[in-house]
DNA sequence: GCCGGCCAACTGGTAATACCACTTGACCAA
DNA sequence: TTGGTCAAGTGGTATTACCAGTTGGCCGGC
């Protein structure tokens, strides 16, 4: 029985979430005025208060700007969650968001792996369990283990005894926030797989647990990489 | 003359520093619930949309949740720079923050450099060359050459060709700002030192125009590792 | 013609109010 | 103990109104 909890995202995200798109399909140009909130209000059918609130939203994302008594504007959309670091070379080989992310992960999070596998003591080994235990709880409740999977691996970081470690791990993390992320989470949402994901974590845990470096990292890059292939069989039912 | 732009600061972010300001001062503990909307508009003595569209910016910034039918509540302060990022479990080895961040460039910057060998092509080298010929510039100018030193290290990670690795790497970079960080610069601050720093970089681009994983690898170890006891002589002179 | 000021239309800013849906906890009955 | 009901409190949304700032056109004067 998939549960899926009952969310009712609230009216102002949605609408936020709308303009976010148009803005982001060049619907409104950077620089470009959005029709005014009594205009909007109307398009969308909601009442001004609800427009304001998604307005004040996208305004502390930084994507609009609200000038009093003239209107609002779109913004240049300057820090795109990672893609658009794009640096005065351009890019080798251009690797769609989430892919870059999972790339990313593998490099940094096999080290953390091996790093924690030198540095971890009890009392961390015991975290990252209670951090798997949390994930089979929430399987168990036929979730989608997202909070015990997030916990796992920041557990590592956490590990190694670097905050800065600790500090991009978590950064990575919150990039699976975007919307394309979320499409690709769906395709990921089997028993199956998590079960999948679940016993890899085991094999990380247990090569830390055993002080093996090496075994940890391989471990972790053996997860990522399936993490890897799984979300690509995902991509190209999408396409 | 200095005017100052005049500008009346909208009511709701008037309110969201307010509250912000009682989250950070401990007055609303992290999970503790905050007065009821009502509450807040009557004691701040403005309305309840204000006060609700304030909530929605601190909201979105990842200060509070908005629980349905229950109450407003503060969360934990995750996102501080590096430091703050406080884990469950104490860590293991307490490191100081300008070695924690060398230790974390340590394990990121080398597979990045690895990473770079493989996937590099002519017009990543040659930008990797111009950070140096920057880091040079600057230090026959007699100035300490941080600029092409930071950019030597960015246009490594952009020559892997991922955005996200790009990304880490520059964050790591920024939180060099802190004022620990800038009393060590000085210790650091010698011609000799810089000399050894920049023959280091060499040896990386060496490895990476030579298409050699391993050796690139090896030799940002090496730069990082020297850095790192350079820091840590400057450190013992500090105390 | 050009400049200045005025004014009206439009825009966002704020307030007040009302009603809905949800959560919570107390209370009560089986 | 269990479950159910119910009322109070909470956030969610809509409606309405009015204030204050911006904008652009109009019209007078120079």
């Amino acid at each position: 029985m998939p549960f899926q909890s009952i969310e009712p995202r609230r009216l102002y995200r949605q609408i936020a979430d709308q303009i976010r798109t148009l803005i982001g399909s060049g619907e409104f140009p950077a620089g470009s005025r959005l029709p005014s909130e009594r205009d909007l209000a109307k398009q969308l059918g909601v009442s001004r208060p609800s427009v304001r609130e998604a307005l004040i939203a996208l305004e502390v994302e930084g994507l609009v700007e609200v000038r009093i008594g003239s209107g609002i504007y779109a913004l240049e959309q300057a820090g795109k969650p990672v893609a658009a670091t794009a640096g005065a070379v351009e890019p080798v080989e251009a690797e769609a968001g989430p892919f870059e992310l999972l790339r990313a992960r593998y490099v940094i999070e096999s080290e953390c792996a091996a790093l924690a596998a030198k540095t971890a003591r009890k009392p961390q080994v015991q975290a990252i369990e209670a951090a798997l235990d949390e994930m089979q709880g929430e399987m168990q409740g036929a979730q989608p283990p997202l909070g015990g999977d997030r916990l796992f691996h920041l557990r590592i970081a956490e590990a190694t005894g670097n905050g800065a470690l600790v500090a991009v791990v978590k950064m990575l993390w919150e990039e699976r926030t975007g919307p394309l992320y979320q499409q690709l989470e769906e395709h990921y949402d089997s028993p199956a797989l998590w079960n999948a994901a679940l016993a890899e974590h085991r094999a990380v845990l247990k090569a830390i647990a055993a002080r093996d470096s090496a075994a940890a990292r391989a471990a972790m890059q053996r997860h990522l990489n399936h993490a890897y292939k799984r979300f690509n069989t995902g991509w190209d039912n999408l396409k």
